[in-house]
DNA sequence: TAAAACGGAATGAACGTTCATTCTGAGATA
DNA sequence: TATCTCAGAATGAACGTTCATTCCGTTTTA
């Protein structure tokens, strides 16, 4: 038994709990109970509940991260690697309806709003590809010319909504309708 | 000193507090307070907390179709009908920010997923501007075929995270940057 | 004066966090 | 090998706080 299995037992616990029942609704002892841990085990790997909620949005972003520079298209047109963003998202998140659920929360809860915050503040310096998308957009004048946050509400926010309704039964998601999505936002932010 | 005015002191209070500090952070004896009434008077205009979210959410419904209704246009293309509701919706949300971080926290949480599910289950005859909406705009050939929810992600989604950021102070929302993304989203939705 | 409205203290349930104690297993000892 | 030692991992009962709701004495209304 070492530490590694424990530390993940939990993340994926958090993530489960905190995803169905809302950050509101999963108290620390049930999700140490889910866990097979006791309550106080949690604080030995993580310092307090928002340091727990942090990790669990840091595993998702890295995951997707991963799955988004796999098969990443080089040396294609900025459609191609907008296409190919849109349909890895809704492909990812439509897999990981749990991760899916947790995300929605966390960008609208101030945990997200923060770390937005932050990010914009500090001009991070870190490869972004979102950022890069829309800088080579704009360079090639084959997208709107409209703020960075707008291209981004514009390019995803009808995937993540239609990515949630998917989950809450409202639509089925399919390839098909999926590619429809995609191509749609495409229109929206083309120039 | 008579009943509505409490009521609405009280409505008033709760826009604006739960607005601020989310679903979870305004109780009910600030809210008490901040209305100038006794926490115990509260119960006696609301059944309980769920009854005060929802009666809150319902004043922000109403005014809004109010003001949707008002200038509607009447005998237009499916288009102008958009642009009108489009636009009108930024402008309202814009000016009513307490009312645009209500909304977006009710329909982040269980009460606006529930509500959405009756909606859908019932098949509710009442009468709705938007299903009007979509189902002119199928019928005239005039926007894609996708699925009725699948049509409001599209067509309102980038909207409604635009005014968040305005609101989150990420970006600077005049009239132009409005006009731009209404006609975005038409860009979205059009054949 | 009887009834309704009101205020805010009281109640009890729920929660995050702490900490004194128990458990475990890898070395040390003989 | 069999036994002992002990660091630190794990535990969960207990604590202090917060909150929705209730209760009841007081004030207003008609």
């Amino acid at each position: 038994m070492n530490k590694p299995d424990k530390r993940d037992d939990i993340l994926q616990s958090a993530l489960k709990l905190l995803a169905e029942q809302g950050f509101h609704g999963a108290p620390m002892a049930r999700i140490a109970e889910h866990a097979g841990v006791g309550t106080g085990t949690i604080y030995r790997y993580f310092e307090n509940r928002d340091v727990l909620i942090l990790a669990v949005h840091r595993m998702i972003y890295d995951e997707l991260t991963t799955s988004l520079l796999a098969h990443y298209p080089k040396e294609q047109s900025v459609k191609e690697y907008f296409f190919h963003i849109g349909n890895c998202i809704i492909d990812y998140f439509i897999k990981n309806s749990l991760k899916s659920r947790y995300n929605e929360q966390f960008f609208n809860s101030p945990y997200g709003n923060e770390m937005r915050r932050n990010e914009l503040d500090k001009e991070n310096g870190q490869y972004n590809l979102f950022q890069e998308l829309y800088k080579k957009g704009l360079e090639h004048q084959i997208i709107k010319t409209v703020p960075m946050t707008i291209f981004f509400d514009l390019a995803f926010a009808p995937m993540v909504w239609a990515v949630r309704d998917h989950h809450l039964g409202f639509v089925a998601l399919d390839k098909a309708l999926s590619d429809t999505i995609v191509s749609a936002c495409w229109d929206c932010i083309k120039l």
